[in-house]
DNA sequence: CAATCCATTGGTAGCGCTGTCAATAATCGT
DNA sequence: ACGATTATTGACAGCGCTACCAATGGATTG
């Protein structure tokens, strides 16, 4: 005989398509095609649904049709700011849209990475966001092998594994660096923790703008594996001080580590940009608004999490972009911290 | 006769138990309950699985079970700093468990809150995680019949729909404004922005401790409804001072209006704290950095994501704390931003 | 030694929905 | 007007897993 499970009074599909005179089938198809019934029909299903307050149970749905509405998002920090702005565009791409969003945090680890990419593939994800361009081998065969759309995001690069929404790191720190460059600066170092690898692209890019102009010194390059603080840029610029006296002006792989330069300089009484310039990276809130204005290389991370969601979902809905990779670019936002040194 | 579905080559629960040598029922039962399978079958289910590389279908499992493994959370925010570090307790609480955490951004409406909270009664999540005690009438209701552990979070207050950890912003803000009186400071600003509950009760706060001086002045409080930042710091400072020129401190909502009124006393050469006193509201990293260092009440963000998912997976296990509430309290951070006032 | 108990294990029948195909009704072309 | 094509609708049979109950066998007890 048959178990009497608890039945939860839960609204079901039959019981919509029956206040409807439907067949089940026929509501089931309002939900997933409403396109493919008559008008009479769909609004009738869709009163009965509205007067039950029928809710689909999404478990179901995925059992039955061998896929979800979960679009997953793997990032590598929650507490970076940087991310935050990115989550806020996924946000708010996916708002209004049937899909849903599943973060997972990979840590800064390829390896955790790769495990939580195994385990979204148990789950048959309708689309995929993932951090960056340096995946594991074994991840890449795993996104491979998941026959949805994935975005790559935060760079761009060659040989994308499906579609890339980001900028190049690489070049932002080029312009960066060549600005001080010509704002007649020479003694540039270079501030970085947590040496991911885009922040590893933004050192490059600094490497060769110095080495371009034959001002390239190994001593004026200091980082740390730490995690990134403003205090840590506080003591990055106290150890690149004592190391290289004479530098004339910091590029900073973050934000974070500008501003603890710039207290750090105010502690010690150096005028900025008179004595030290300062750049950033990624133009947060702040420093606009700092003493002075701090210049920095916006980026446009609410519009990268925006795009990548927008271009997994229209691929999803099987309107793949035609351009699969799409690069938007930075700005140098100058400001006064590196006004043009006086000589 | 029988469709021809896709059967995808996933491993199935079935077959596990057939390389085991066992039903298909006992394989289940080694996943949910090993204690109860004899040794040997345990081990001959678990290497078979291991071989076979079994990922369960949760779907399936959620269908079958009519239970989930997810636990939700629903938060006001992305973008704010504070709640990053919320996340990160959370995050890292979560990990290693069997539950999967699944967040909602409710962008500071309680309307929103409460569509959110219907979509997650949907889909029978073990546990809930919800921000702040103002729900409307409609998410308490709808808390209350989903029959699932939920933790309040980010304040205390009475009457917790299960469970609560926070502490009082009240009180927090009470200290922090008393901590500027006894260090003779009298006309005391309030600057906030925001002005979402937990932001109100500091208010609150404020106007305890400055009618209990006798020092409360309606025109010190100057508050916006726009969200926070550091720019708006500044505006705020800015026009308070043109309204009271002649306050002697300020107490911020929090900290990044904390960091934007130091640069606007350094812009206006006010010196801090003998001109004007800060303290601010969080304790974000960065104000122990500052210059001069920014007094702030150190919150437990990172404790009280970690407690919230600790306490909802006790629950859910059958192991309820013994104390619903938790009060995790909050620190006065004294720094030079604050230090006593000369007269 | 029979009656009882507990620890394991298995069988049956769905959970609520949708893919596939078939059936029917409506529309069209010549 | 007739067959052919197209829009709608319905029937059936699972998707992969687990709740419930029953059965088995050995240990325990009076």
């Amino acid at each position: 005989m048959a178990r009497q499970r608890t039945t939860s009074g839960k609204i079901r599909l039959t019981e919509v398509a029956k206040l409807a005179g439907v067949s089940p089938i026929t509501a089931s198809r309002f939900f997933r095609n409403p396109a493919a019934l008559s008008a009479s029909k769909r609004e009738r299903v869709e009163s009965a649904a509205k007067e039950l307050g029928y809710v689909p149970d999404l478990a179901a749905r995925a059992l039955a049709s061998q896929r979800t509405e979960v679009i997953g998002v793997l990032i590598p920090s929650l507490t970076n700011n940087v991310f935050s702005d990115v989550l806020r565009g996924i946000y708010d791409a996916s708002q209004g849209s049937r899909y849903s969003i599943q973060f997972v945090n990979t840590r800064y680890s390829i390896l955790q990475e790769e495990k939580l990419l195994r385990l979204f593939q148990a789950q048959r994800p309708a689309g995929l966001v993932v951090t960056g361009i340096n995946q594991t081998s074994e991840s890449r065969a795993v996104m491979e092998a998941m026959n949805c759309p994935i975005v790559q995001i935060m760079e761009i690069g060659p040989d994308p594994v499906d579609m890339m929404v980001g900028f190049s790191h690489n070049e932002a720190a080029f312009a960066a660096v060549s600005h001080l460059i010509a704002q007649n600066y020479r003694r540039i170092g270079f501030l970085g923790a947590r040496m991911d690898p885009r922040v590893q692209r933004r050192l490059e890019g600094y490497r060769e703008a110095m080495k371009a102009a034959s001002l390239l010194d190994p001593d004026l390059i200091l980082t740390t594996p730490v995690p990134t603080s403003v205090t840590m840029g506080g003591t990055l610029l106290s150890d690149l001080i004592s190391r290289v006296p004479d530098i004339d002006a910091v590029f900073c792989v973050n934000d974070d580590i500008a501003l603890g330069v710039l207290f750090e300089c105010q502690r010690r009484q150096i005028q900025v940009p008179d004595d030290l310039a300062i750049v950033g990276f990624n133009d947060l809130e702040f420093m606009a608004s700092a003493v002075p204005a701090l210049t920095s290389v916006r980026t446009n991370r609410y519009e990268m999490g925006r795009n990548a969601i927008t271009m997994v979902m229209a691929a999803i809905e099987g309107n793949r972009p035609s351009t699969p990779v799409v690069d938007l670019g930075f700005e140098l936002m100058i400001r006064r911290s590196s006004l043009v040194r006086r000589t």
